[in-house]
DNA sequence: GGCCAGGCCCCAG
DNA sequence: CTGGGGCATGGC
């Protein structure tokens, strides 16, 4: 099954792809990258990013053999990928995304990516490193629009240390969540979109409909080891209508 | 014009 | 530990 650059590029799990005809691009990295399909994302070197070693097929068979709910939305979504972005990044895009709809987060870090950010080329910029961002003040941030999000930022800075790749998960999320801004679904969400956690479960608005909609007696240990894919084939489902919530 | 958005902080019980 | 109000801002 080939990649669903639709739905892992612009579902929410980045906040840096844009979509041009066919063609989707951001930058990644310090430079910008342009992706139509599967070869281009091996000719970017982006197998890795796009998680191509993953066996989505197993994990997607052995959720939908739980239910017949989960077997609708790994059926809907069947090249959904989990992206394996930079903790730094996907940090500065949950803490932004909190209490906020998806076109807007996008917005914003594209504003703050033009006024502190690298510049790429034409209309393109990288997100701020962690040393472009530190000198942004919580007034400045506030201008851009970033609301009381401004001094989590302004805290992150102060605060980043990437977590360990073989610190556990229990542990990773109470460091992350020491942090002025993380709560437990900004931390999943870090550890799931540049830690590649499965074992986490990103309860936003969403994903409290569903759960009560559609398992309303069972918890996310149900869908173990993938609960987090499995969180995000119920996340995607919901968002375009195919289970109900 | 009110409700909602990939919530979190803080405080009261 | 749990529940609820307040918080910035713009899309719909």
């Amino acid at each position: 099954m080939s990649v669903d650059l639709e739905r892992t590029l612009l579902g929410g799990q980045c906040f840096t792809w844009r979509k041009t005809g066919n063609c989707y691009s951001s930058v990644i990295d310090g430079r910008v990258v342009e992706v139509r399909d599967e070869r281009d994302i091996r000719k970017e070197g982006l197998e890795d990013y796009f998680d191509l070693s993953f066996p989505y097929g197993e994990a997607g068979r052995f959720l939908s053999s739980l239910s017949p709910v989960m077997a609708q939305a790994v059926a809907s979504s069947p090249g959904l990928h989990i992206l394996r972005q930079s903790q730094w990044n996907a940090t500065l895009e949950f803490i932004t995304s909190q209490n906020n709809n998806i076109k807007r987060i996008t917005m914003l870090l594209e504003k703050l990516s033009a006024y502190a950010g690298s510049h790429i080329s034409g209309r393109w910029y990288a997100l701020p490193t962690r040393e472009q961002l530190s000198p942004v003040s919580e007034h400045e941030l506030r201008d851009l629009g970033f609301g009381y999000r401004a001094p989590y930022l302004v805290a992150l800075c102060n605060e980043f240390a990437p977590i360990p790749k073989d610190m556990d998960t229990g542990t990773a999320r109470s460091l992350l969540m020491a942090r002025k801004g993380i709560g437990g679904k900004v931390a999943d969400c870090i550890l799931l979109f540049s830690c590649h956690r499965m074992d986490v479960f990103p309860m936003d608005t969403w994903m409290k409909k569903v759960m009560a909609k559609n398992f309303p007696d069972h918890g996310q240990d149900r869908f173990a080891p993938y609960q987090a894919l499995a969180q995000q084939y119920l996340f995607e489902a919901a968002r375009n209508g195919v289970i109900p919530c």
